[in-house]
DNA sequence: AGATTTATTTTGACTAATCAAAATCACGAT
DNA sequence: ATCGTGATTTTGATTAGTCAAAATAAATCT
């Protein structure tokens, strides 16, 4: 069984490749696992032995079929977990990452198909982060956001791609959940400021940065 | 934070002294936690260290009283869990208590309480041992077994005390489950034979080892 | 008491995961 | 072609947890 460190490791890269077959940074691996460089290059080679990765030393690091098929599961476990804390014990949204964190390390795969099961087989966790499928099947689609979006339409939120506690409060708070509806009034490249307008809403000022962690399609 | 080991040597020693305050051995503590005595007298010296245990060299050890809080707040997350597993997703009486060995490190204090709540603060788990309460009260009442109970009584099965999942499947198999009630119909020491019968049943024959598992108490 | 058995402790070694800091490499800019 | 910068790797050390096997202490048995 692999330990929750590899588990974390794999997960992280198959995040930071965005689903695709891009070679991962060590910087950018070693930022995300909140660890110094040397210890993904020393962890990074022990995974390249025991086949979970291809290391290409001085360039990145990509996952092999079966890393890929580790960091599914273990993504798919976070999220499910997520739906079952936020849908089932009614936990907060912006909390339930945390936990997540840590379970999606415990749980075994019987007790995975079961949440599944009992949860109505979601497809999208609580941020709208769609959950792999039971076959490794992980919807790759691209959405516009609130900082490329059209503008003056009303745009449904599918995602927020930003896990910390204190965006998410953000989000929350200013009713950006996904399934709502909303409209960019205004964007401003120079300045970096984007206007957003929910329904009945008084307007809503964003940074650049901000408005493309908000995910969105064109209703129905 | 205490990691998953340190968690697993205070439960199984809270587990070891019954409750009680009595020193629990070495030997027994090592053959718990399936590894060699010198691992145990090195972690239980780290242990001392810490405050959580008092060490008796050459005679035992003995959780203080943080030690025991932490052990029985290890202890209701493990038996909770089973809860959930039992009777929220359905999963075989047997198996829980390999999930429930993980779980109980992986889950915060706030989704023990919502769990809690959502189960509807059961007293017992699914083997009728005892969940101690949020305040760090675990029930220790004495009941007669099978190997030691009144014959020709009836008899409510109250808790099963072992948790392998052979001698549950046993015990499923044969109806002895909490709640149910049985009659010791005969007993020889000599022989080391119980043979117990279920109301309408055919009589079960059981050594005094397994009929020593099953604890009873009055039926009403 | 002296010898034997058994439980416990000690010692030395190993693995997984990590960091700090020095060394190395690759790349673009002079 | 050399330089400087930033990313990566290497080196040496640390911590948690473990085992094998030798040493020691306590209890038990002649
Ligand atoms: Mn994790
Ligand atoms: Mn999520
Ligand atoms: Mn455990
Ligand atoms: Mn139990």
């Amino acid at each position: 069984m692999a330990t929750s460190t590899v588990e974390n490791y794999l997960k992280h890269m198959l995040l930071l490749s965005e689903g695709g077959e891009e070679l991962v940074p060590m910087g950018a691996l070693a930022e995300a696992l909140a660890v110094v460089p040397g210890t993904v290059t020393t962890m990074v080679k022990a995974l390249a032995d025991s086949g979970h990765v291809e290391h290409r030393p001085r360039q990145g690091v990509r996952l092999t079929a079966e890393g890929r098929r580790v960091a599914l599961n273990v993504l798919r476990k976070h999220r499910l977990v997520e739906c079952f804390l936020v849908n089932v014990l009614k936990m907060d949204w912006a909390a339930v990452d945390t936990e997540a964190e840590q379970l999606e390390h415990a749980i075994s795969d019987e007790v995975l198909d079961r949440l599944d099961a009992l949860l109505g087989h979601p497809e999208t966790d609580p941020h709208g982060d769609p959950i792999p499928s039971r076959q490794g099947k992980l919807d790759s689609q691209v959405y516009a956001t609130l900082a490329t979006c059209v503008v003056e339409k009303a745009l449904r939120i599918v995602r927020i791609t930003d896990q910390s506690a204190e965006f998410l409060q953000f989000a929350v708070q200013n009713g950006l959940l996904p399934g709502e509806t909303v409209r960019v009034t205004e964007r401003n490249l120079a300045s970096g400021l984007v206007t957003a307008k929910k329904n009945a809403g008084r307007p809503l000022a964003l940074g650049l940065a901000a408005a493309g962690k908000i995910l969105v399609q064109p209703t129905r």
